[in-house]
DNA sequence: ACAGTTTTTTCGGCATGCCTAAATTTATCG
DNA sequence: CGATAAATTTAGGCATGCCGAAAAAACTGT
């Protein structure tokens, strides 16, 4: 009989089996409504018959949870699986970062490949010589050895009233052009940023930026703002997070 | 049309295609013979009829050289490649050993997947940050960025006569439990060593080994001595290496 | 409620790279 | 030289993962 029929999933999968269950666990990592089948395809840069095609597969493995025409969620299985992934790619754009001098905005094609080669062992003794650090350039969480990761509390800068305060606690890595647009203006993790008001009619938000005193005030897009999450300073009772 | 039907093979092909080049380069890196279809498909691990297959897409590539029935050569293009995948691999193994506390038995496969898969500005920055060594943890030369390379003129120590000294320039890293047997008996690059004789009927070499003062005798089997290369103290005349 | 739109799945195909078994060519030896 | 033997190539298939087009299901708004 062929090696693994109906074997436990241990193994970790090829590599468009790890790129697809970390999609779908990313996709609820700062939010919770699951993906659907074309925002998977979407984020995969795939056509919507191969996401039907692989999401049978996931099921198949255990990895995924799917019943036809409904979003795709992940078993436990498949949720380990993705944690173990996305600790890879974070520790590896870190070690990018801090051993070979990338900028933080051309890590992320790389990382998205070394992900699926590297061993545990190589993944394990660089944490070790990073320091065993809890996050990435981008300030996205990464997940311990047994898959335990911890979110932080944090919302979007494009979503808060005006008066409130905190630090910058992550920066979303999808755009390399945005990532470098926040570099030049010199906008960086654990930033601290006052959100003074909003321009009329859908305009920029304004926001006051600066690390220690040395702070100024700038206008902020849709999308930059929608980029940067801020971890409020003080718990502010009755803003519009109560959601 | 098609992107690119008969590109100039500028990019460097799949996986496959990069690990069948660096097979047929490495066969002729310390000894002439071009290599043949089914020593290919030994070191590959694959069946004769897959080598068959893939050496038509070399030629058709313009990576390789071959008449059928003949053995398989690489053109300049073919060599090209293969000095930048040796390069790759090379560099990887030194890293994973000096930066991540690899044994140098340990390196071998893990660089086998990684020179797949790391960009162009790894390499490099890599390359700087180990300080640009010009050869591995095996002796192995490294090519440089042009892809020159500088093989040191050394000898199998099974091959050599008895008064023979010299130092080991490179240890074969095809057979990791060799390695480890090599280390348990402190045996590495720069040892000092000397020919003291043969047993006889096929027996073992003799041999003197040591660093400093401290140096030892002891026998060594012949994939042992074939597995250790030595670039000789002083041009010896007269020796069996005239061939 | 139902016609039209959007989303999702199914179907048939393509590209890579591997395999075994069957030719075919080349080498060897009496 | 010719008959085996050995090496190599060809033929036919399989697995993975992708695609576009067509079918099926699920939403929409009136
Ligand atoms: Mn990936
Ligand atoms: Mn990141
Ligand atoms: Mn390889
Ligand atoms: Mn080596």
């Amino acid at each position: 009989m062929p090696p693994n029929k109906h074997s436990p999933a241990l193994s970790s999968g090829s590599a468009s089996v790890q790129d697809y269950v970390k999609v779908i666990y990313s996709f609820t990592e700062w939010q919770d409504e699951p993906i659907s089948s074309s925002q998977l395809a979407n984020r995969l840069g795939v056509a919507n018959s191969s996401v039907s095609e692989m999401v049978r597969k996931l099921v198949e493995l255990g990895l995924a949870i799917h019943e036809p025409y409904s979003a795709v969620e992940l078993s436990d299985e498949g949720r380990r699986l993705a944690l173990a992934m996305v600790r890879r790619h974070r520790l590896l754009e870190t070690f990018l970062v801090q051993e070979l001098d990338y900028a933080w905005d051309e890590v992320h094609d790389e990382a998205e490949l070394l992900e699926h080669t590297v061993s545990d062992t190589f993944i394990e003794r660089l944490s070790a010589k990073l320091g065993y650090p809890h996050r990435d350039p981008h300030g996205d969480p990464i997940p311990d050895a047994h898959g335990t990761v911890d979110i932080p509390q944090a919302h979007q800068l494009a979503i808060l009233d005006a008066g409130h305060t905190g630090r910058i606690t992550r920066i979303s890595d999808s755009n390399p052009a945005l990532l470098r647009f926040l570099s030049a203006e010199d906008i960086g993790l654990d930033d601290h940023v006052e959100v003074i008001g909003r321009k009329p009619f859908g305009g920029p938000v304004v926001v006051r930026v600066g690390t220690a005193g040395r702070d100024r005030e700038l206008d902020l897009g849709d999308e930059a703002a929608s980029a940067l999450w801020v971890f409020s300073d003080k718990p502010h009772a009755g803003c519009a997070l109560a959601t």
